[in-house]
DNA sequence: AGTACCACCTGACGGC
DNA sequence: TGCCGTCAGGTGGTAC
């Protein structure tokens, strides 16, 4: 799940429903991955006795300020999110690794199948966005920059658009998403865009980005003319000509697209 | 600079 | 039903 957009709607959760609660207790269950090099009292001694007091996203990556005491770092891997609960169950035990209880009796819970997430501390958003090489927030960049990311590129435009270091925030879906919108092939060299294409690419990011948060992230609930949903479903059309998507790997990921609103360049 | 492949993990799904 | 291969929305290392 986690892109931007997923991780998007999990800090907004996270800010309606963690903000100003007291954490009691952190409670971790086979976390040691998840960690990496954070030792679990460091985790417990910024969190215990502290409110949450302020959230935020940088690409994929949450934060939530730890009041008085730095940020808490999440990252949901392939397949994490948050869960809540007003009492002391948690729901889907055998996958959370972490769980803050607030002092009120609810709890957060940081479910992670996979366990490719990450759990951390940092002095700032920004402070850990620049120490891990990630470039600006997708959603911040404007079209200059934007169109500017791609020149002298080689490659993919698919590959460029899921590259952390020159944008956060996309992944393999919505990098698929974002090209079947601008109606770019995802095997299309960058520096060979020009700048209609650039301006299509970075008008289709932004809506994207933008429909798929008021979908909640949910594929279902996204509009009609969205590729995303029809992903692997034998017998999908394309909504805008009616014809079959296709796959492709390209930059070691599975593309989805459909070639005739994506024509490959030169074709 | 960019890609390919492997690794990390735990499933879900399709074919036989 | 069981077994097996393949694939999965992320990232990091290494090799080319």
């Amino acid at each position: 799940m986690p892109e931007l957009p997923d991780v998007e709607v999990f800090r907004r959760a996270l800010q309606k429903r963690g903000l100003g609660r007291v954490v009691a207790q952190v409670e971790l269950h086979d976390a040691t991955r998840l960690l990496e090099g954070l030792r679990p009292d460091d985790l417990r001694r910024a969190l215990e006795g502290h409110s949450l007091s302020a959230t935020a996203r940088h690409g994929k990556h949450l934060f939530a300020h730890i009041d008085g005491n730095g940020w808490l770092m999440l990252h949901f891997g392939m397949t994490g999110f948050l869960s809540y609960g007003d009492g002391s169950q948690v729901e889907d035990a055998a996958h959370v690794h972490l769980v803050l209880r607030f002092r009120d009796g609810g709890h957060v819970a940081f479910n992670n199948r996979r366990k490719l997430g990450r759990i951390g501390l940092t002095d700032s958003p920004e402070a850990f966005a620049a120490a891990n090489d990630l470039g600006p927030d997708a959603l911040t960049l404007d079209a200059d920059a934007f169109g500017a990311a791609l020149d002298d590129r080689g490659g993919t435009i698919k590959g460029l658009l899921m590259n952390q270091e020159l944008m956060a925030g996309i992944g393999n879906i919505y990098s698929d998403e974002i090209l079947f919108q601008a109606g770019v092939h995802p095997k299309t060299v960058p520096a060979q865009l020009d700048p209609a294409a650039r301006r299509r690419l970075f008008n289709a990011l932004g809506e994207v980005f933008r429909q798929a948060i008021d979908a909640g992230a949910d594929p279902q609930r996204m509009p009609d003319t969205f590729l995303t949903p029809l992903r692997r479903q034998k017998g999908a059309r394309c909504p805008y000509c009616g014809g079959a998507p296709a796959r492709l790997t390209v930059a070691g990921r599975s593309a989805w697209f459909c070639p005739c609103r994506q024509p490959e360049a030169g074709s």
